[in-house]
RNA sequence: CGGGACGUGGCUCAGCCUGGUAGAGCACAGCGUUCGGGACGCUGGGGUCGCAGGUUCAAAUCCUGCCGUCCCGACCA
């Protein structure tokens, strides 16, 4: 055999990582590309990660004062006509509903029938229809601020699709706040960026850049976006999630209006902000290795899987029961708030059994066999390790040590993606090294390179152009946490007041 | 939407050039031997060869159209 160690992912992220991606996605069977063009099947170890983000991101929201609704998904074009730069963006890519009933054609097929007399667009957003509710409900600065929050799916037509990360009907979160005043709408803004900022921190573990987004960048029809930026394993950017202030752009056009304290009529105030399943993309990205998926502990389907080792009929029973045992035991502990989640696979299938679950990215992997009871032992692997430092703990060990475990795996994968993107960032000052760092060797077959380019920018969206046309390497965001200093913008030499990290994107 | 590659059991692919009624490996099921182990043997199930037309006595194979997937670009959470 080759010396070469055998991975259970080919090929391996460095050999071709878009390749990579889908055999992660395919392999750790968390969802799969559906007959529908563009669209996924989420299957339940990637639903279930999901389900996990999601209510622990819901609890953040609602803690902030948020309250769940639910708007139509269908929305009149009338709806979305009514603000400029929202149609701008959105018109091309969105599913229009036409029809509201089939029939049989002249060749037996079903055709379209009862065209509507308005037709409804599949919401790509739904800025528009919960202005218009806005609108109804609110009538003095008492009602405000109004802070609501939506789970729902969105369509929007796509070109180019890829499972989690760019697909044409994805799952989110949109929330739509209504705000008196301007200084208010932009404090919500930042704080749930800052919700976002935490979830992927603390639950992903993936670590990210807050910043505004330069004027080509932003959401049709903001004011301004904020947004969280992260580092993929290929060095790309990844955004993660945005919040816009709307600034009265969406009052003006759904006719939100409120009679102020001083018994002015006045224009409100408006934010949203969204994360969707692009997470879970990102999450893949970013711990995966060329082994599957590593599930950050926070997040994960299940945090333990039990794998009893079944051999010989008579001594099986016992294995069973001690395994049984233990699940129950560690079903009683909470970790951060919640019951862990525990898997037992009695499967007899050799070791495929524990290679799955090295693929799925389960967080821990214990097996039980006769050895361990005997010993009062179980013997542990922790997915962010190598399997040779695999090690045999007693169950008593192992109970009262398994949150610390868990915390440091999520500490492990936080830190190590750190590392990466930081030994991945640079500052630039001269065009040509930064050319250069974003020039593959071999261009055509482009190896994995650039990374975080900090560089001086004068604002100017001609610069911005320039560079994306030449490079395909975009501003990402201007950083909130920049400092202060003179430079030079690093297409036109302009003066600059601060730097701006650039990339090439997903 | 432009350029390229591809579409044959669940997966990876051979067969297509030189038409003659479908193959391999892996996966799956059963049995047995192994096994702290991605094991081995035997037996078995499963495919209208992406879809629709056309040429032909005969099409996975030739022709036309469509659909889908992936990669590169434009666009995007």
């Amino acid at each position: 055999m080759s010396k070469k160690e055998q991975t259970a992912i080919s090929p391996t992220r460095f050999e071709n990582y878009p390749e990579w991606y889908q055999q992660v996605v395919k392999a750790s069977e968390m969802a799969e590309i559906s007959p529908v063009r563009g669209c996924m099947i989420i299957k339940p170890w990637g639903y279930g990660l999901w389900e996990s983000l999601q209510r622990q991101i819901d609890d953040m929201f609602k803690a902030t004062g948020v309250k769940n609704a639910y708007f139509p998904l269908f929305i009149p074009i009338s709806f979305l006509e009514k603000e400029a730069e929202h149609v701008e963006g959105f018109a091309k890519e969105c599913a229009v509903v036409t029809h509201h009933k089939l029939e049989k054609g002249e060749d037996g097929r079903l055709v379209p029938a009862g065209k509507l007399s308005e037709p409804l667009i599949v919401r790509p957003t739904s800025e528009t229809i919960i202005g218009d509710a806005f609108s109804r409900w609110i009538k003095s600065h008492r009602d405000l601020p109004m802070l609501i929050n939506q789970w729902a799916n969105v369509v929007r037509w796509e070109m180019r699709t890829r499972v989690f990360l760019r697909t044409s009907e994805f799952l989110w979160q949109e929330g739509h706040t209504v705000h008196a005043s301007k200084q208010e709408a932009i404090d919500r803004t930042c704080m749930m960026l800052n919700v976002y900022k935490r979830v992927a921190e603390e639950l992903l573990a993936i670590p990210v850049i807050t910043g505004d987004k330069s004027e080509a960048e932003k959401f049709p029809g903001a004011e301004t976006t904020m947004c969280i930026e992260a580092m993929m394993q290929d060095k790309k950017a990844l955004q993660a999630g945005t919040s816009h202030f709307l600034g009265q752009n969406f009052a003006k056009a759904s006719g939100i209006r409120f009679q102020s304290a001083e018994e002015k009529e006045e224009l409100a105030w408006t934010t949203s902000w969204g994360v969707s399943t692009r997470l879970i993309g990102g999450l893949i990205m970013t711990h995966g290795d060329d082994n599957g998926v590593i599930l950050p502990p926070r997040v994960a389907t299940a945090h333990v899987v039990l794998l009893p080792i079944l051999k010989k009929p008579e001594e099986n029973e016992a294995v069973m029961t001690y395994t049984e045992e233990l699940a129950r035991q560690l079903r009683n502990i909470l970790y951060h708030g919640t019951p862990l989640r525990v898997e037992v696979d009695a499967r007899n299938i050799g070791g495929t059994r524990n290679w799955e679950w090295i693929k799925k990215g389960i967080p821990v992997r214990v097996e039980i066999g006769p050895k361990d009871i005997a010993s009062n032992a179980v013997f542990m692997s922790r997915r962010d390790l190598d399997r040779k430092q695999s090690r045999s703990v007693t169950k008593e060990t192992f109970l009262s040590d398994i949150i610390g475990i868990l915390d440091d795996i999520q500490k492990n994968l936080f830190e190590r993606a750190l590392a990466f993107r930081e030994s991945n960032t640079h500052d630039f000052d001269d065009m040509s090294s930064f050319d250069a760092f974003f020039t593959p060797v071999n261009k055509e077959q482009p190896e994995i390179h650039g990374g975080f380019a900090r560089a001086h920018w004068c604002g100017g969206s001609d610069c911005e152009t320039t560079i994306k046309n030449r490079l395909n390497v975009t501003i990402r965001c201007i950083p909130f946490d920049g400092k202060e200093e003179a430079g030079s913008c690093i297409e036109c030499s302009k003066p600059s007041k601060k730097r701006v990290v650039f990339a090439k994107a997903y």
